[in-house]
DNA sequence: TGACATTGCGTACGTCTGTACTTAAAACGG
DNA sequence: CCGTTTTAAGTACAGACGTACGCAATGTCA
């Protein structure tokens, strides 16, 4: 159905800083960007120019600027991307990939308890959602 | 400390093959891929042959053929990708990863159990540590 | 109103990546 | 021993990506 180019590392950058602001100028999402990986400015927007390509993003003009929001769902596109990512390095499987988080680098235990928490929260809507 | 480049994709798919098998020849490791996402035979050559290149794998020679073996470890490259991922999409926090996991996908009930198991099991785990 | 800042838009360019062909030498099967 | 198969090694090439420059037009503040 779908199937826009997946993003780029620089790409999906830029992007999640629009997804947090809601929506933005290019000079915006860069302020936004953490200034020790920000990019110039013009790279910014490049990034930007080539996310409205992809599909991610669409451009609505005030004037003479131009202010980028999300074209998809910003959840969707992160669902995709974990997704594409759980294919190549864990076959597609969830679990394998918790195993790996829980076993295979330094977890809290008040991270464990938190996965808990979420855990039977998730329980609970699932049963809620009638 | 280290950095050698990161894999690309085609790297990781025989990158896994490898590693699976432990060791292997070009041949070997084209074989092991599923056919239908199976690549020419000589385009795992030149994955192979970039691996070596970027320094994830070794390579010694028997007679004529070359057996291709990791050179770093597996699951330190799985860390690293997985790390590099998790900066890149949830600001290099694993619990937002597990949020997404336990609450933006299809979890089955079956695999809620498997995390706690694996929770618990790991509690002790840290506990025998010496 | 003139200088400076901001933005849009086009262009550029080297590297990385996916994908593969070719050539040649060694190995194997009969 | 010869044809067939396997492997190594080199080369190619287009598209994606990181990274940015330059120019023009508009906006802003002193």
């Amino acid at each position: 159905m779908n199937q826009r180019p997946a993003l780029s590392k620089g790409e999906l950058e830029v992007a999640r800083a629009i997804w947090k602001l809601g929506s933005a100028t290019v000079g915006q999402a860069f302020e936004a960007i953490p200034e020790d990986r920000r990019p110039d400015y013009s790279t910014v927007q490049t990034y930007i120019r080539r996310l409205e390509t992809k599909g991610y993003l669409r451009a609505r003009r005030t004037g003479r600027t131009k202010v980028y929001a999300p074209k998809i769902r910003p959840s969707q596109v992160i669902r995709e991307t974990v997704d594409d990512f759980m294919h190549r390095l864990f076959d597609g499987e969830a679990l394998p990939l918790m195993r790996h988080l829980i076993n295979d680098r330094g977890i809290t235990a008040d991270e464990i308890s938190a996965i808990r928490e979420l855990l039977t929260e998730h329980e609970v809507e699932q049963d809620d959602e009638h």
